[in-house]
DNA sequence: CTTGCTTTGTAGTAAAATTACAAAAATTAT
DNA sequence: ATAATTTTTGTAATTTTACTACAAAGCAAG
């Protein structure tokens, strides 16, 4: 339900381009006419005005300003206006590969621009709801096991930290024997934290296997739809914008924001300001950082 | 030169109301009047007519006409599409704090938004020349140590993949007396690449005091003004945005960001697709991934 | 205090968008 | 098939909105 009018209010805000299109097969000629003429290019038709796009549609100017009522909106000054931010967003929305003649300056602005990207696809799709209930359940478990593999082991050595910041009990085993001994070895009150890029290696997934085994609570932080993200009982699933190579920049970024917002919503929740004591080394003393 | 006409282009095109915070002090009474009106809700001020709006600030309706026209709009209309464009999802508003009494849509976009506020404000600051040089010498090194201690030893390890998995010969020592034992025995061709979210523990700092007694080459990826910073012979200075708590959101996705962009100059400069040999748990076949 | 310059506002003008209504097209019933 | 009804589209008038020209007010220098 809550979903539902998330993403209603979404297109509404943001897609009103993703909506055109897809409302395209249920319109009729006139109003065809000008959907087709503004998705041609949309970032364009924000600069005209109502008489010119009427114009160029072949069609008159109550027909446009009935076409925008017809897209929540009050009328054409307003249609722009929801144009303009859906043309924004539309900008991020594509990732720009990385090419090999591509300069110094290139490749660094393409990659924080794709990084931006599949961050503003990430805050699109993510489920507060999902979140709520990972917050609740790590907070509520004794002990939490994290476990990740190649790339992801450092997202899990994060995820130790912060979560182990926030007052919670997290522990990393690094090797791949002490993952299956913990997974194999659960007690109640244990939680395993799964992490996984691909959600597909192998044996992240006999570890999650294991933990099954005793009909252990799983978190995974994986894409949707895989395997990993099957055998879990709590999805913190990352929608894989990408489908690029390994360079234009990686989904790591989106992964470690997530666990900067669930170790937030633990703090929050637990309303602990979490501290970590330092020494201070130039006034050779303990503070607060 | 080239990287104020880059700043120009990027507040034109995304950030008007950066820009209108900025001007702020340089404004006269009137203009001042209009842009704090605005400022004060931009997303409301797109809906608003120029009159409304010259009423609300006070002053008159060519007043306002004027004002858009100094921030290189053609007028009104245009300024209120701009400005829409640039609130689409306020990432304008530098910092969010996350406050106790927030729910969880709450905290998730404050983080997010805070997350791509610090990457806008990366994507100005970051320097392609140390980029360039940093690429060069980590091709050229023959052994690349990295050192991170704390919350930047999840990123450590990422830079030892990341590098890794770009052909590169890198090594992350995680326990301190490894990583002193590395610093102190420098040999020819080798490379320090230090990482600190703060840039003054002590321990990292011995570190470099003891690759700096070998006049050995040092990487850093630390705040500018840093103790660590001063002692390196390449600084990769990360802009300290946020004096803020830890929870709205932590920097490391950024620091996470210049590690995907040396790993993108070093396969570019090197011409090589890296690659990483993953074992395929359904085909039961090696695949390029 | 006056002259010249800048800034702000008033009033009129132009343009743009909306509404009311009528014509045309499409649909249905006879 | 054709008349009646409904829906769709366009014309023309109205209203709203934004812009321009010009005058008044404020400010600085001589």
């Amino acid at each position: 339900m809550s979903q539902t009018n998330k993403v209603a209010a979404w297109s509404s805000e943001l897609n009103l381009i993703c909506e055109m299109r897809s409302a395209l097969s249920h319109l009729n000629k006139t109003e065809k006419k000008i959907a087709q003429n503004i998705l041609a290019d949309p970032e364009a038709a924000t600069q005209k005005s109502i008489a010119v796009l009427a114009k160029n549609s072949g069609v008159s100017e109550p027909s446009v300003n009935r076409f925008c009522k017809r897209f929540d909106t009050t009328g054409f000054p307003d249609f722009k206006l929801k144009l303009a931010k859906a043309a924004v967003s539309g900008i991020w929305e594509t990732v720009h590969p990385i090419k090999p003649e591509d300069d110094t300056g290139k490749y660094t602005t393409k990659i924080i621009n794709n990084t931006i990207a599949n961050l503003m696809a990430f805050k699109q799709s993510v489920s507060y709801q999902q979140i709520q209930l990972a917050v609740d359940a790590l907070i509520r478990a004794k002990r939490i096991f994290i476990v990740g593999l190649g790339g992801s082991s450092a997202t899990a050595r994060d995820a130790e930290c912060k979560f182990f910041q926030s007052g919670l009990s997290a522990c990393y085993p690094v090797d791949l024997i002490m993952q299956r001994m913990v997974a194999s070895n659960y007690a109640v009150g244990d939680l395993y934290f799964l992490i996984s890029q691909t959600g597909e290696t192998k044996e992240i997934i006999e570890v999650a296997e294991l933990a099954k085994l005793n009909n252990a609570p799983i978190i995974c932080l994986a894409p949707e739809m895989s395997r990993l993200s099957r055998l879990s009982t709590l999805k913190l699933q990352i929608v894989r914008v990408n489908s690029l190579d390994r360079l234009s920049f990686s989904s790591q970024a989106t992964y470690q924001v997530m666990l900067d917002i669930l170790a937030a919503g633990i703090s929050v929740q637990k309303n602990t300001t979490a501290r970590i004591l330092n020494k201070d080394c130039s006034k050779e003393c303990y503070k607060v950082i």
